[in-house]
RNA sequence: GGGGCUGUGGGGUAGUUUGGUAGCCUUUCAGGUUUGGGACCUGACGACCCCGGUUCAAAUCCGGGCAGUCCCA
């Protein structure tokens, strides 16, 4: 008895997915795509709530490994951004200039803020004893890109996080880009449910400035693989331009060693919504939903008063318990705003009516397997552990996912069949310094995917020979589709 | 970077071929009756993306721009 009606998607998530996402983003209420500027976009309520949830568990996390937040200005002055040869050089095409201000210097709208903070490191480290530096800000950066835009996934103004740290040594820099692997790893894949391939970037596609890059690969449903967080260890390149220097204990002065790394929240959101998202709309995990049980009084004029102070009783006992939940208490029709609530992602929904008061048992809906039960007054109370059992379901799933699309394969012919049917190659390859960049070009033109990398997170050792020119394979790689 | 398609009330659309009255569904708002899977009645608000051109007359034809969307590199 379902009426089709345009408050609820038109079309599958398996069938099409652009325009499932494009229609998910707007029915459930997460952006508003009629500012009418390219590449930027408003972020509803519903949106930004997630992303709040999706930034507290972030900073949480970076706080626990003693990172430090702080907010540095939005405006870099040219001469800043100017002083890393690389970084300069890769950003440049970009970057938004403010050139209006008259008598001073042009300045540039962050796209990343190396060049903002680290002239500020110079200031605050002097000694060993300053060491190690780590400091995140939550930040809007802003980038002039040239490809297509698509809502969450690229924008010209992002929402991200990033971190920069400065420490005494090599190994501890590189340590440091192995925890950011992990934080990622305990956030956005346990919590945000989203899983990832750590992928250290062949030499020609690290980030500007950097000695290298590790990228996380996300798979979407399309079959594409999308960035989420990298880490990159910048060496000293940064600091010998910034002049970031300290007194070692023998006194003598060095240069720090520093990484930096970006999760992008609004990024991610985007790969929560479609890594979840069914037919029906969304999917939130509950750890990042920001209701995680919507409350459904169903009451007509007599019961309505009675209805509605047991469901506040509810809500308070469970928010008390530290679940978020809400009554919606509105005068639509049960059925309207269950349709609603399913859209909106929200993992569980309680109805409460005179035949739940009745027989003293309430009603439980689960978001992600659609199924109703009954459950007590006292049960409820250990919601959280439902919602675990919810998210591991829902990780479980997604790692599933992108498991069986990862494929083996030793031919060229193989690769191109793997890449047309949508998933992701591994395979052996020559090298991926400036050696290998002619196999990754044929692979560009030829087989129209990317080589993504070699695994950051464990060591894969290639058994025969490059799979394009057949020389004798020094790595093991990853090829897919990107957006 | 290249190409295609699209732009009509808040959303979805008809009308464009053949220039002349902007129609429908939905949302929103007000009131009323309702309330266990997208209720109903009555009433109201609300639109031709922007700039220029052709014409007595442009949503419609022409040019440019902006925006969205898809495909390819």
């Amino acid at each position: 008895m379902i009426k089709k009606s345009q408050e609820g998607l038109t079309v599958k998530k398996d069938e099409d997915f652009s325009e499932w996402y494009s229609q998910i983003i707007e029915k459930a209420k997460i952006t508003d795509l009629r500012y009418n500027v390219k590449g930027f976009i408003v972020i509803r309520p519903w949106g930004a709530r997630i992303m709040e949830e999706m930034y507290d568990l972030y900073e949480k996390a970076l706080q626990k490994k003693d990172h430090q937040p702080t907010f540095f200005p939005a405006v870099i002055p040219e001469k800043n951004f100017k002083k890393e040869a690389s970084h300069l050089k890769g950003f440049t095409p970009e970057v938004f200039w403010l050139s209006k201000i008259k008598g001073e210097d042009r300045l540039a709208l962050r796209p990343t803020s190396e060049t903002a903070m680290y002239q500020m490191y110079a200031f605050w480290i002097r000694s060993h004893r300053d060491l190690p530096l780590k400091i995140y800000q939550r930040a809007q950066v802003f980038r002039y890109e040239t490809k297509a835009t698509r809502p969450l996934i690229r924008g010209r103004e992002f929402y991200w996080i990033e971190a920069h740290d400065c420490f005494a040594t090599k190994e501890e820099a590189e340590q440091q880009v192995q925890e950011d692997i992990q934080t990622t790893e305990e956030v956005m894949h346990q919590k945000f449910g989203v899983p990832f391939l750590p992928m250290k970037r062949p030499q020609w596609d690290k980030f500007a400035g950097a000695e290298y890059t590790v990228g996380s690969d996300v798979l979407m449903p399309d079959g594409k693989l999308i960035q989420q967080p990298s880490t990159h260890l910048l060496g000293q390149n940064f600091s010998k331009a910034f002049d970031v220097k300290f007194k070692d204990e023998n006194g003598k002065e060095q240069f720090v060693w520093q990484t930096c790394y970006g999760p992008a929240i609004s990024r991610m959101l985007a790969s929560v919504i479609s890594t979840h998202g069914d037919d029906y709309g969304l999917i939130l995990p509950f750890s990042i939903s920001p209701v995680q049980l919507i409350i459904i009084p169903i009451f007509n004029k007599e019961n309505k008063e009675k209805i509605l102070s047991e469901s506040e009783k509810i809500k308070e006992r469970l928010n008390f318990t530290g679940i978020k939940s809400e009554i919606d208490a509105s005068e639509k029709r049960p059925g309207e705003k269950y349709y609603e609530w399913e859209l909106k992602g929200v993992p569980f929904r309680l109805e409460i009516g005179e035949k739940e008061l009745n027989e003293k048992q309430l009603t439980l809906f689960i978001r992600d397997i659609r199924k109703k039960q009954k459950i007590s007054l006292k049960a409820l109370e250990n919601l959280k552990e439902y919602g675990r059992d919810f998210d591991k379901r829902l990780i479980k799933k997604a790692d599933q996912l992108i498991k069986e699309r990862i494929i083996d394969c030793k031919t060229k012919k193989e690769l191109k069949k793997i890449i047309d049917d949508k998933k992701i190659a591994r395979a052996n390859f020559c090298s991926v310094d400036e050696k290998g960049e002619i196999c990754a070009e044929y692979i560009e033109k030829e087989i129209n995917a990317e080589v993504r990398g070699t695994r950051a997170d464990k060591k894969e050792r290639p058994k025969g020979n490059c799979i394009i020119c057949g020389k004798s394979a020094k790595e093991v790689v990853y090829i897919g589709k990107s957006y």
